[in-house]
DNA sequence: GTTGACACCGCACAAATGTTCGTGTATATT
DNA sequence: AATATACACGAACATTTGTGCGGTGTCAAC
């Protein structure tokens, strides 16, 4: 699967925003005005590859007939609003009547092992949810979860099958637990994050050798999120 | 200010009901087949009117440029979604499945050798509360939440300061675990289960020697509880 | 009975907007 | 060199879609 261009990825950034602010979506050529492209045809042939990648759905002939697949948006660190599309903002009272919850989506499987992409067909319709309450985990924003695949984090106390949950985040600092996406391997890894110097090394916790440590380019790294929380369910 | 018409409360209805559907708002036209309305310009003129009402916002000469005052509905009882956090609705069956919220009681901390007496019919003064959803753990039952002090259960994956979600009951099978007081040692502690014969016997998970399991006669230990889920935040 | 506000209809127009086609330019592949 | 592919451009086209205007019917007020 053909990776996003920035350009894709800036249409992406267009429609997230518009949307959130008029709560609807733009018109091809409202996206072509504001990312610089002056044909509609283009917008058009990229709102394709978008929609081919499943970052968002399309109905034909159909004005501002898109639909965007924010939980696919959320891996590649595109952040949305989180609450309601209430043009008025509900009020504080409001608020605290709905009550301080959340739900975050499980978006697929991370392989901690051999790295492997997050499943794009999960993607679209999380596989779970898991709900927790505000405070428990600090704020409710960019919150979003995987489950773990492989045991190169055994020694983190990660299991394979558990659930972890991060924070939507671009940096991370040395010794956290990240999920990474390392451009060109195009794949998405659980693992500790240390710098060094240009590089970036992406440390398994698995005393086996097997496991070996991943170092890369930092411009290559991108992270997706840091670990805040580790769940397990046992049967 | 005029009151709502009925055909202006379908109007609202299905506004909603499309955008929920669609993610974005339908035109004039597709509001008018749906609601009866045979001209346009019938539409157009009462949406006028539920504008000049505050339940929407219009764009002049914008295709579906309506935004709905969600606040507003909801005064008149319209309801929309609960959450906008996929814009790939999702099914009828994951709404199920996520189901209801319910809090979980951490009543306290567990440790071995530290004896705690933890009853958990006995949650009047949880230090916090865990809150989940429905499903994901089964039934809400007699789910109570106990947080780890110790490394004894290190070889589980269970850690120190790790919350242990547990269902309250007098049993086990071999290998599952558990929270158990002891009498006589008065000490409630978490350890794997085993059953030998008239004795039962409480061994932790870790190769540390100073972990020893506790083998006592089986009327003399009392299970509290069965660990279903571990928890775990990361700082 | 006339007036005027209100709700509604049908239709035509113009603007907004998605689609298509021919073309050009790199880059990689054969 | 020849071919294939991905990406881009501009223009024309066809459909979608908001707007505007003339007209109808009802009802309460004057």
């Amino acid at each position: 699967m053909a990776a996003l261009s920035e350009r894709q990825r800036h249409i992406l950034d267009f429609i997230v925003e518009f949307t959130d602010e008029y709560d609807y979506p733009p018109t091809i050529r409202e996206i072509g005005e504001k990312v610089g492209i002056s044909s509609t045809s283009v917008v058009n042939y990229n709102l394709a590859k978008l929609e081919e990648m499943k970052y968002l759905s399309r109905r034909r002939e159909v004005s501002r007939g898109l639909s965007l697949n924010r939980v696919k948006l959320a891996e590649i660190g595109v952040t949305a609003r989180e609450d309601d599309s209430a043009s008025l903002a509900p009020t504080q009272a409001q608020r605290e009547a709905v009550g301080r919850r959340f739900r975050v989506p499980v978006l697929g499987k991370i392989a901690a092992g051999n790295p492997i992409q997050v499943d794009p067909r999960d993607a679209t319709n999380p596989e779970d949810w898991i709900e927790l309450a505000e405070g428990f985990l600090g704020s409710s924003e960019r919150l979003f979860a995987l489950r773990v695949q492989g045991d190169s984090m055994i020694d983190a106390s990660v299991l394979d099958g558990d659930i972890v949950i991060l924070r939507q985040q671009d940096t991370a600092n040395d010794g956290e637990m990240v999920a990474a996406w390392i451009e060109g391997d195009e794949e998405t890894t659980l693992k500790y994050l240390y710098r060094e110097g240009r590089n970036v090394r992406l440390q398994p916790a698995n005393p086996n050798p097997d496991y070996r440590p991943i170092i890369r380019p930092a411009e290559r790294v991108r992270i997706n999120g840091k670990v805040v929380s580790v769940i397990r369910v046992l049967h």
